[in-house]
Order: C-alpha cells, then sequence, then structure tokens
DNA sequence: AGCATAACTACTACATTGTAGCAGCTATAC
DNA sequence: GTATAGCTGCTACAATGTAGTAGTTATGCT
C-alpha cells in the first residue's frame, strides 16, 4: 500500500499563485505579481505576503539567485486541482467528477498524463471515503 | 438601465450553508448542522457563527418561529454560482464558462429557468469587463 | 410547583488567510 | 559617493474558519 498522501486544500489566491507558477515554471515575486494583476489588485507586498506564506507550507519552494528569489511549485498541477475538481463536480455541478474530468481533454489545459493523475487522485480520494 | 447587482463571493462554507438552505427552503441551525455534519466536521457552534455572520452580510434572512430561529437564503442559487462557476471555468477548466453552463443542463440539479439566470449573470459580467 | 436537563442564543477567542504598510538593505544611476 | 528604486523581513489589521462559555428557555420528571 502506498503511503497515504493527504489532497491539499488550496484558497483561490494560492491556487492562481500556482497556477502562473505552473505555467511559468518558476518565477520571481515581482513576475507573478505582474501576471495576477490583472485579476487581484493586490499591492506588490501582498503577492509576496502569500508566497512567502506558501513556502512555509511547503506549497512552494525558493531559491536566491543573484540576490533575487525565485519561486517554484512543490506540488503538481493535477494535485493542486484535485480537490477543487471533487468540490465543484461534487457541491457545485452535483455530477460525477468522471464527467468533469472529461472536460480537461477536451481543453487543451492539461496533458493526457496529467489527467491521468489527476484522475487517480479522485479515484483515491473516492476510495478512501467510503 | 438596471441597477448593477454586484456578484458575491462565497467562501466555500459559505457556498455548502447556502446549498442546504436551497434544498430545504428554511432550516434552523441544528437542521443545517445535521446536514453538513458529513461534510464539514463543525462544533454546533461553528455552523451558528457561521450562519450569523451570514446573516450580517445579508445572505441570510432569520425569523424567530416559536423560540427558534429559522434561516432562509437572500440570494438565489444561480447567482450563488455565477462566481464559483466563473472561477472554475476561467482559471480551473480555462474553458468558455458556456460550456461549464452547459454541464448544468445536463445535471438535473438547476431547472431551465435557473439555468438562464446563470447565463445572465456570467454574460453580464462578461460584458461589464470588457 | 420546583428543579434538572437539554437545546438554543449571545458573546468571546484564537488561528489562518487576505491585504498591506514600513524600514532596512543593495544595486544602480548620476 | 549619494539618491533612488526594488527587494526583503517584519508587523498589523480585517475577514473567515473553528469553537468554547455562559446565560436563557423549554421540558421532563417527581
Amino acid at each position: 500500500m502506498k503511503e497515504k498522501k493527504k489532497l491539499v486544500d488550496l484558497s483561490r489566491a494560492e491556487y492562481d499563485i500556482l497556477r502562473t507558477l505552473w505555467n511559468a515554471g518558476q518565477l520571481s515575486v515581482r513576475e507573478v505579481h505582474d501576471l495576477l494583476t490583472e485579476t487581484y489588485n493586490w499591492a506588490y507586498t501582498t503577492t509576496k505576503t502569500m508566497m512567502d506564506r506558501m513556502v512555509n507550507k511547503e506549497l512552494l519552494n525558493r531559491e536566491s539567485f543573484h540576490g533575487v528569489f525565485i519561486y517554484k511549485p512543490l506540488i503538481t498541477r493535477p494535485a493542486g486541482l484535485a480537490r477543487m475538481v471533487q468540490f465543484f463536480a461534487d457541491r457545485v455541478l452535483e455530477m460525477d467528477v468522471g464527467s468533469v474530468v472529461s472536460l480537461f481533454a477536451r481543453s487543451k489545459s492539461l496533458t493526457p498524463e496529467e489527467i491521468d493523475e489527476l484522475n487517480n487522485l479522485l479515484v483515491e480520494k473516492k476510495d478512501g471515503k467510503k
């Protein structure tokens, strides 16, 4: 039996920060901030605080590169997605997660491997529950 | 021009409380608590606190009925859904809201009128944005 | 009728998240 | 070499998540 990886619960803000990092690979606070400024009208220090707390929670990792911190996600996109999809399927759409996951197949936003991973996480959760 | 109704941002917990009320029409704290106990393992007073704060925020209305408060939702289900759907479509699925709304047509969880209302709220938002 | 008990209510409290300012440090521009 | 701009650490305050306590009311039992 594989060790149980507990699914992370992400706030919407945390998810969006992770999202920019999943897309870009790694970014400075400034870069994340600029990318999110459309969505959240945060002060720069707000983005900073968020990201630093996420480092503490081990959602992000950071390394100093020539005097500036560069942040990387520590969880994969499917792992970050799993809870949100579960919630949305169960309680918003009130339909089976499978139907929702299949949407990802149509949007080009996840690779087949990622869809697999997502599916596993969701299935795993369903099993554990019952 | 109709007065602009600003879309509410609901936390997941608030949404779930509203959901039990949308289903039942009106309930006491105790009833909501019992229905949510599976999902959230809250203490009774937690449910109480949540619901009272929602009364202050005018998400719920309450009336004393024979000495016990009965709570009703003050916003409709489509109104409560709109933001969540928008977020999920835009940032999780990364596809057009329309595709997501159409899922509601297949799940029997919304009436056609509600789907219309939801669609209007979402379209309205899109217009305002651009 | 009179008290114990259970349930409900108001009030308070503490942790986390959302949001942001400030002060010190470094690099860069003159 | 000093002013400036950007980065960092630290602090703060409001809202949300989570819950305990104490007072009040209704109810059951004797």
